[in-house]
DNA sequence: GACATAATTCGTTATCTGGCGAATTATGGA
DNA sequence: TCCATAATTCGCCAGATAACGAATTATGTC
């Protein structure tokens, strides 16, 4: 119950879900995450952390950069099917659309100039 | 996405997952759901509304009492999904089997009695 | 109509959650 | 080694949520 309390509480927050569906083709760094959600840096990672407790999300590290991706066929099947219902739900959502288009952007963008335009927002 | 992140939030909180497992096999009305769950009539009664209106669960009024179903087949797609997903994710598990049982033993109950103990309990 | 009673609504309280900026950590490059 | 910087953690605040008991509503019975 613990694992799945995890889930349905990692997805009660419209954010986590836009985020979990924007990971559908590629990894992401966290600083076009932060770009695509709007949020700040910290607002996201703990964001991030939520969906990793709940193992909807996978990271590694790159040297001082962290990509997330969903996670791989290893993880337990009641994660890959909330992710499938997930997507399902949403397959022609309004904001889910509206989010892919604004990732199409953020991904031609090199991941160093968004970092910079971050920093410059906040100090 | 309002009406799945309704359904969301809806199941982000264990006593409303476990009584929409408990509604599986037939409606229920209020006071067994109250004698299930352990908490006060009030408190009850909000959770139930949550599940209404996510579209997680229908009501009739049957005189005095009201008797919660899961949603007939009239329903959108996403709930009869979403009902689905979460009774595979907790197939197995301790506390919905221990609801089981124990829902067993309240049928077996009048609702009247029920209702009399509840009074007695908090007045 | 008056009363009993199943359920809901209301008002209050304690806790949880999401948000931010500042401080901290960790890594690559000068 | 020291600096720059990507990300996280910390400390705080505002708003949401779950819980209760009291009051209210609605329905059946006398």
């Amino acid at each position: 119950m613990r694992q799945f309390m995890d889930i349905t509480k990692a997805l009660a927050d419209e954010t986590r879900v836009r985020i979990l569906l924007c990971l559908r083709r590629k990894p992401l760094c966290v600083c076009q995450i932060v770009e695509l959600c709007g949020l700040a840096p910290s607002t996201t990672s703990k964001h991030m952390t939520i969906l990793k407790q709940a193992g909807l999300v996978d990271f590694v590290k790159r040297g001082r950069w962290v990509y997330y991706s969903l996670p791989g066929d290893d993880a337990p099947a009641l994660v890959h099917e909330t992710i499938a219902w997930v997507r399902q739900s949403l397959a022609r959502n309004k904001t889910a659309v509206q989010d892919a288009r604004t990732l199409k952007a953020i991904l031609d963008e090199p991941p160093e100039e968004l970092c910079k335009r971050q920093m410059a927002r906040c100090c």
